[in-house]
DNA sequence: GTTGCATCCTGTAGTAACTACAGGAGCAAG
DNA sequence: CTTGCTCCTGTAGTTACTACAGGATGCAAC
């Protein structure tokens, strides 16, 4: 009965979902281990065989990490979305609690980077007695 | 002979000295363990004795952490200062390097805000059937 | 039908830079 | 002499992977 669309339902090995997103094969089979992607079903001989919803829960895994989500925060952003769509708000909560931390983060860095960038400039490169940038790491 | 010298070479325990650096005790036993921290003198009990020289290493380690280095940079930074005074241009190498890497880490944080910060405002927050937050992190 | 290679499996250990115990000993004050 | 603080060593946990070791399977060519 379900013959059609089981054959619409492609089926890939762990190596070529790796391929089609991005993901690398040791990496898929630890977000296995950590319970970020649900467990695949398995040949007779035991090897993972994976449909297109897997695929598109890895490429989320992986856009999610790529801007900076942890694997807790996607856990909980696709748990959120799976049983009963639980709420927008959940996912404006923790979206918002990112952006603030990377706007925290980017606020350090860039005061990092004037303080580096100072003192790269006023190196000379010579082996001058007292160097620029090992005064600034060095105690005042 | 040296008894004034050492007299005014301050020795301090290791909490003491955590407590003027800023660095956690834990923290200092594992600088020693890794190596970018000298073992210290002891005590015949076996405690660990910190002198002036200690503690300056210790809060140069703090600065350069505080500043973004790895602890093998700041090892190389250690030991460039160290033996012979090599060369100030190696320093400033290993700085520019890192400045580079501070700012290709800020231009992602900021290309990153910027598709965050757009999803939080078009989010709404209420149950809508097609997040904007969830939707740039699917597959599309 | 077997040889050979690619791919897959599990399980463990390594990475950076710490942090957090467990279990024991030293030390100073009351 | 007991209480409580600091210290000691050594090991294991953290995050998000990556890298094996050692073995099984799948598939194609000869």
């Amino acid at each position: 009965m379900a013959v059609i669309t089981n054959a619409r339902a492609q089926s890939l090995s762990i190596g070529e979902v790796s391929r089609e997103t991005g993901v690398n094969i040791e990496t898929i089979r630890y977000y296995e281990r950590v319970k970020v992607l649900p467990p695949p079903s398995r040949t007779q001989s035991g090897r993972r065989v994976y449909g297109r919803e897997d695929k598109r829960v890895l490429t989320f895994i992986r856009r999610g990490r790529e801007l900076g989500f942890t694997l807790d925060e996607i856990r909980a952003l696709l748990y959120l979305d799976a049983p009963g769509k639980v709420s927008c708000a959940e996912v404006k909560e923790i979206a918002s609690a990112h952006l603030a931390s990377v706007r925290s983060k980017i606020i350090d860095l860039v005061n990092l980077e004037g303080v580096l960038a100072n003192a790269v400039a006023r190196c000379t490169g010579d082996a001058a007695p007292a160097c620029p940038v090992l005064d600034i790491l060095d105690c005042r």
